[in-house]
RNA sequence: GCGCCCAUAGCUCAGUGGUAGAGCGUUUCAUUGACAUUGAAAAGGUCCGAGGUUCAAUCCCUCGUGGGCGCACCA
């Protein structure tokens, strides 16, 4: 590889050579650096799903990570970044169903074992697409350490800590009401849903009083406002408020459902607003959250009116069979007809929906594997609190601790086929008890004789991936690379992943896995929407590596990630492409003054001898101090204006012209000569965690070069 | 409903209790000299609105308006 500055600089050409080069060295394997390193520096991956290609998001996150590693790499720090990727559970399987759906099939037509031999081939196909576009970008992860969250290491320990939390009596099996997405056919957890607004109507029904005797002011019945009519059918009471004197007599009284003339009871509970609608509400455990919490307190049976594909069952009469969204409708009209509709109101309201496919979650009672969330929000509180993980900034921790402090059982189990089953395994004899181990039972150990059957349920994709900063891993790799420092990411996968990486990390390892959470600002269009494939508004980075470099990329990238949401402007690559340009230029002039061999390497002792000289020495001197404290505190887009200043106008506007009489005169050429190498060598290391490519491509040039500039000192 | 964040030049954004900053854009001038992917200079701002604290507020406090996000027991 020879710079060739008689030509303008080509990222085209000269990055793939130099990514070569940088994957032959091995450096991007801790275990193969040179010198004595003490000290590890450790970053995780956010896992990019094996659906997933390269977004503008991956490209700042991925930036971010390089700056740090490559850093921390020159600084003499035993570096390694886990690249991996992530099954993804529901999202592959929903990818491939859509692809199935195209070719007028399902997987139910497959079948269970044709359908996952299919998402491997899936997986196969696009698995690696994004770690391909991620090492375009410049990213130096230790891909001999590429870890996928369904390898057969990494399936063990994520089977070895569902048997843990198992054996601690944290994991339990039961029949409750669930987030359920129809078209999924799956239960979900409460992260995995969005909210929409929505606007809908508030109803408001009489449910009439069975004795009329407690007949207040001239009324035969209780009035609820309800959103969801439908769901009436498996209404098994009414709450009102403890304090609410307008139903203080009916406490304790029965009324009737309309349409069916069922028999239910009138409640008490505090949670219940008084002020929203008549401030009575209608309980129906089978098909609202909420209401089987308190049916769960009172012992309100739960009827089951809505099925697993969203449709009203058999025991609702003449509705049974449509949608719920026709049953409102029909169900009504029917009111309005029969007297017992009492008014209707526009009102907004929220639904939840499938994160991943969009259709409306209907809460449905299933049988479902929990874990018991308490011990382990405890600890994952603590490690914040305490400040052993640092998450910056620091209003995100707000999120973190309101989620940890509301939180709800964890959903585990998932009616899908693409995911890691549950270690779990049922008689054959006796269908209700099983066995939970790593391994198969050879011999069942409930009846002795049965072949046991392993649940058919798979794990939440996130249980998982909370495991990944050591399940699968050597043992002396998770003796030798646990803990680690720092982990980076988006705001979106805080709680989701990052919370539960902490807990696991403590359960699993006794030590959190991290001590530093950055969360960087999302990239947005320029007019401040969402990038999204769906609405056509995302970017592809590959779009800039291809027309302006990596290096330009990478300079956009970070000169507008303050911190803030980034409304994207494209107008940045262009200014990263013109600052390599300087970058090669104002080295081109530096190496051609130099005189080449006539000059030594850059120990020799500097001896500014002009005010200039001084004065560039001295600014030299301040950004380095600068942009190691600003690296430090993560304020990677400060340190990246700090260099470029210093470097464009410092170094170049300023010194290099004065430098040109300086050379033309005998008695202060060799010492410019001097400070001008020795600066532009200084400034090379320092821009070479943002713009790695061409500050290494000219450091081949330089003549105190003994190898790669990625693991040149960086003082 | 509760909570958080944002509002500064034409655009994208930094920033500070005391003369307001960058990149891009615009205008003018320069140029065979490392670089026209250049240099020098200039124009351009009620720092969202109202009130308060202060000797002094773009910055701190309160309320409002507009935008974004998170959570919710959203009946």
């Amino acid at each position: 590889m020879k710079a060739d500055f008689s030509k303008p600089y080509d990222p085209k050409t000269v990055e793939p050579e130099i990514y070569k080069s940088w994957l032959e060295s091995g450096y991007f394997d801790p275990d193969k650096l040179p010198g004595k390193r003490k000290k590890n520096y450790i970053v995780y991956m956010p896992l990019p799903n094996v659906t997933g290609t390269l977004h503008m998001g991956h490209a700042l996150d991925n930036t971010f990570q390089d700056i740090i590693i490559r850093y921390r790499r020159m600084k003499g720090f035993r570096t390694l970044w886990f690249p991996g990727t992530d099954h993804a559970g529901i999202a592959t399987q929903y990818k491939v169903e859509k692809e199935l759906k195209k070719e007028g099939t399902s997987r139910f037509e497959l079948g269970r074992e044709k359908f996952i031999e299919r998402v491997w081939k899936w997986k196969e196909e696009y698995g690696g697409i994004i770690l391909g576009q991620l090492k375009k970008l410049g990213v130096s992860a230790d891909w001999s350490r590429l870890r996928f969250t369904m390898d057969d290491a990494y399936a063990k320990d994520v089977k070895a800590a569902f048997v843990h939390y198992y054996d601690k009596g944290w994991i339990y099996r039961g029949l409750r009401t669930v987030n359920w997405c129809p078209r999924c056919g799956t239960s979900l957890s409460d992260l995995e849903l969005e909210h929409k607004e929505e606007p809908g109507h508030l109803w408001y029904v009489r449910y009439a009083l069975v004795d009329t005797k407690y007949d207040i002011q001239n009324t035969k019945y209780i009035v609820v406002a309800t959103t969801r009519p439908e769901t009436m059918f498996g209404d098994t009471a009414v709450a009102v408020n403890p304090k609410d004197e307008r139903y203080a007599r009916l406490v304790g009284q029965t009324v009737k459902l309309p349409l069916t003339n069922r028999e239910i009871p009138v409640i008490a509970d505090a949670k219940i607003d008084k002020d929203f609608g008549t401030g009575a509400l209608k309980v129906t455990p089978a098909h609202d959250i909420f209401d089987f919490e308190l049916g769960q307190k009172y012992k309100l049976p739960a009827i089951q009116v809505i099925d697993e594909r969203g449709k009203m069952m058999g025991n609702t009469g003449e509705y049974a069979g449509m949608k719920t969204e026709e049953a409102r409708a029909a169900v009504v009209q029917k009111l309005k007809d029969l007297g017992f509709l009492e008014k209707e109101e526009a009102y907004v309201h929220n639904v939840s929906v499938c994160s991943r496919c969009g259709h409306v979650i209907e809460p449905i009672p299933s049988v479902q594997w929990f874990l018991k969330m308490e011990t382990l929000a405890k600890n994952a509180l603590k490690s914040v609190r305490s400040g052993k993980v640092d998450i910056q900034p620091k209003n995100f921790q707000t999120i973190y601790f309101d989620w940890l402090t509301n939180i709800r059982d964890w959903t585990l189990s998932r009616q899908l086929w693409w995911g890691h089953q549950l270690p779990v395994y049922f008689c054959q004899n006796d269908k209700n008890k099983f066995s939970v181990a790593v391994e198969k039972p050879n011999r069942c150990p409930i009846c002795g004789k049965c072949e046991m059957e392993q649940a058919p349920d798979v794990l939440d994709t996130w249980f998982s991936s909370a495991l990944w900063p050591f399940a699968g891993l050597s043992e002396s790799d998770k003796k030798n690379y646990y803990p680690g420092n720092t982990l980076i990411t988006a705001r979106d996968i805080l709680n989701l992943w990052v919370a539960r990486m902490i807990f696991s990390g403590l359960e699993f390892m006794g030590k959190v896995p991290f001590n530093d959470v950055l969360i960087h600002g999302t990239i947005l269009t320029k007019d401040g929407k969402r990038m999204s494939k769906s609405l056509g508004t995302g970017i592809d980075p590959l779009k800039y590596i291809d027309q302006f470099g990596a290096d330009a990329t990478r300079f956009a990238v970070v000169w507008q990630a303050t911190g803030q949401d980034i409304r994207w402007d494209e107008a940045a690559v262009a200014a990263g492409r013109k600052f390599g340009n300087k970058i090669w230029n104002a080295s081109r002039f530096v190496l051609e003054q130099s005189g080449n061999d006539t000059f030594g390497t850059h120990d020799v002792k500097l001896k500014p001898k002009t005010e200039a000289d001084k004065e560039i020495i001295s600014k030299l001197d301040k950004t380095k101090k600068e942009t190691e404290k600003l690296i430090g505190t993560f304020e990677f887009s400060k340190a990246l204006q700090g260099l470029y200043d210093f470097f464009w106008h410092d170094f170049c506007d300023v010194y290099l012209e004065t430098s040109k009489p300086q050379l033309a005169d005998a008695k202060t050429k060799e010492g410019t000569q001097a400070i001008l190498m020795s600066v532009l060598s200084s400034s090379l290391k320092m821009l070479h965690p943002f713009m790695p490519f061409i500050t290494e491509m000219i450091w081949n040039e330089m003549p105190e070069r003994t190898g790669l500039l990625m693991v040149e000192n960086w003082d």
